[in-house]
DNA sequence: TAAAACAAACTGTCCATTCGGTTTGTTTTA
DNA sequence: TAAAACAAACCGAATGGACAGTTTGTTTTA
């Protein structure tokens, strides 16, 4: 899964004629790094139910079922850990919806998904950490720039994908970034003003008038092109 | 300035025939609105500049140039103070919206500056404090009711008035509320965003692009209405 | 002179990090 | 190939710093 810690690990030996007596035994590689996805893990789902204010490094290292010692030994410092499982969920969601946006096929489509894949990240609890991350991030210099690039390099790069999808689909390259920005932006808008108040059917009519101005706009757009 | 605390204030006390001997000596109750409301300015000034996990009584106390003692006095803990400063300020914001919005008098204008008020508020440090809050209060189940409310209640009401211009300005009423929801997710989007990338040049560009396209989408809905 | 406003030292709690020790896996050597 | 030596993973109790809230004492005002 993770590239970078399993470098040096596996010299193949594979010269053992019985295949393992123990199937617990795995290689110090091995410990390593399923121990560290499950601290991040846990890491993210303390995130997720306590936010960022409430993350207790005890709280992670129960929920990974193991001592605190053992989260100190693979991340020095809690600043640490929650760098390297921000990089963990967005690395996972930035390639999730890279592939979504190159699936996409028909010119018909491509607004309506794009719109469904703003929906799914912008109001997700994934969003709403990385929110948290950023607005701390703000007042805290040492890691704060670390923190905003890790979510923003990320996400732009689902952007670009869609940005893509949106020319190949036959939107004018001048309009198609304008047009991801504000579609983004009002999603993002909407999912943050769900913070005060949720109305879900609310949304759903707003984001479906959304889709029509747009469509509007574009068939305007293209007889003005002719 | 602020009306709930100077309740049972000024009970006129000019019965004296010398005017004051020394300027400094003020009632009791002046005494304390004024040293509620330096509180309260210090502590909305560290939330700006350290953020909401960054504060420090000690520091508000510093900031208003007084002892800690005499904070804890005025306010018995610090969700108390923060509460109340939230309060303070945001009831301050609210006025200034509703205001601007009855101050419109042109169809034309309306829009524009339902733009420009939105754009004021979701761009301010107050609308960052805000979110910090929100977002903490989403898993701080004592406080975290009281904080969302305040916030919204004191918006809904600057929401209401623009409503009411618009429709005023000749906007269908069923349409009025819908724009003004999406044109506020989209500043509120942008603003967010802003977090992670701040490109005035863009933002500025993208707004101009949605009163374009609410004008475009108010010609051909009026056409439709006949 | 009583009560409220203000000051400043103090205390208890919470929590990240440290540290001595144990277990598990890997390499070297006889 | 077995055992010795080493290194990394893992444990959990202890430590120490930061900070909200309290207590006790002083000044100002009615």
């Amino acid at each position: 899964m993770c590239a970078a810690a399993s470098a040096g690990a596996g010299p193949k030996t594979a010269r053992k004629t019985a295949p393992a007596p123990t199937p617990a035994r795995r290689t110090q590689a091995q410990r390593r790094e399923e121990m560290r996805v499950r601290l991040l893990d846990a890491a993210v789902d303390v995130l997720r139910v306590r936010g960022y204010a409430g993350l207790r490094t005890a709280e992670v290292a129960a929920k990974a079922g193991v001592s605190q010692g053992a989260l100190t030994h693979h991340f020095a410092s809690k600043d640490e850990l929650i760098l390297a499982a921000l990089e963990h969920v967005f690395r996972q969601a930035a390639e999730r919806g890279t592939r979504r946006a190159h699936r996409v096929k028909t010119a018909d489509a491509v607004l309506r998904l794009l719109i469904e894949d703003s929906q799914e990240f912008f109001f997700s609890d994934l969003f709403l950490i990385a929110m948290e991350l950023a607005i701390f991030a703000r007042t805290d210099t040492p890691n704060g720039a670390q923190i905003r690039s890790i979510s923003r390099t990320n996400r732009v790069a689902v952007e670009a994908a869609w940005i893509a999808a949106l020319i190949e689909a036959g939107v004018p390259e001048d309009l198609a970034e304008d047009l991801l920005w504000l579609t983004n932006s009002i999603v993002r808008g909407l999912a943050v003003r769900r913070l005060w108040q949720d109305e879900p059917a609310r949304f759903k009519r707003l984001v479906l008038m959304w889709r029509r101005m747009v469509a509007d706009y574009l068939r305007v757009d293209g007889a003005r092109r002719g």
